[in-house]
DNA sequence: CCTTGACTATTAGGGTGCCTAACTATTAGG
DNA sequence: CCTAATAGTTAGGCACCCTAATAGTCAAGG
């Protein structure tokens, strides 16, 4: 097993682990006041784009099905989506959302999105390029990490 | 109250959240194995630079104080960090990492670092740069943020 | 002094969100 | 068919955070 990187490498892990950290306290003080709570939001977004399978909306969120199966209940109670049993897999269940689900989500993002854009209308220009330019990364680097 | 913003930014507030997201995945399940909880070395490497007050971690950690008294007292218990009272001041408690402490957070961020690093091994150097000049700017967002 | 109000930390109780293990129901292959 | 694999739920548990209530200490004014 090799553990010798680039001490460059090593250096900028720790800078990124300490951004996570910050980043972490940030997503969860973003918008307590809303109906919804981040995960439920994230899940919310998810299906928004159409049916989904419990499983793949677990792994979509990189969570386990159990706790995706929680959440879906939630929702569910709350009116936000709905759950019936895929025709072709009746193993299966398609989470869907629902009108007051979508409603939900819209305004929820809206809130979330001007109190986050708020925060970024104090960066400089060259600020927002480097961020815009490392969101992907972030995402890579994540996809790379689920593995 | 002004809720309009360049549409520009609010799609990179969306992207940041989504992004925010991912890293509070990565954050929590980074080296699981470990002794160490995230949380439990987030708070051990601040008081690792020297003795803190609970309030003061609570503080930095963006936590509330109930939340630091707990996490320090599993890491007492753990016998990683000291508990005294400030002789300045009986009502403040001072929180100061003990030796095995100090070895805890050493080995900690070693194994965590090295796992980051590994990761990012796999993106190109544009991509580091990238994600480096974006580093300092997510540390700005957040202290605009704590206000 | 000594009381009152502010401050520091702890205790008690509660909630979210994740996990693993065990179970049920369904599907598909031999 | 029967068995193995697959999809989801249920049950139980843990980490980590919160608010409200409490105990102890300090500091300032009467």
């Amino acid at each position: 097993m090799n553990d010798t990187f680039d001490p460059r490498l090593t250096g900028l892990a720790q800078e990124f682990r300490e951004a996570l950290r910050l980043g972490v306290y940030m997503f969860r003080r973003l918008d307590p006041e809303g109906d919804l709570t981040a995960a439920q939001l994230s899940l919310l977004s998810m299906v928004s784009g159409g049916g989904l399978r419990v499983g793949d909306i677990a792994k979509n969120l990189g969570i386990k099905v159990p706790s995706a199966t929680e959440q879906i209940i939630k929702l569910e109670r709350a009116g936000l989506v709905t759950r019936q049993a895929d025709p072709d897999d009746s193993r299966a269940v398609q989470v869907a959302i629902t009108q007051a689900g979508a409603g939900a989500v819209e305004s929820a993002n809206q809130r979330r999105n001007a109190m986050v854009a708020e925060l970024l209308q104090g960066l400089s220009n060259q600020e927002i390029e480097h961020l815009a330019a490392a969101l992907p990364v972030i995402a890579k680097l994540n996809s790379s990490f689920q593995n």
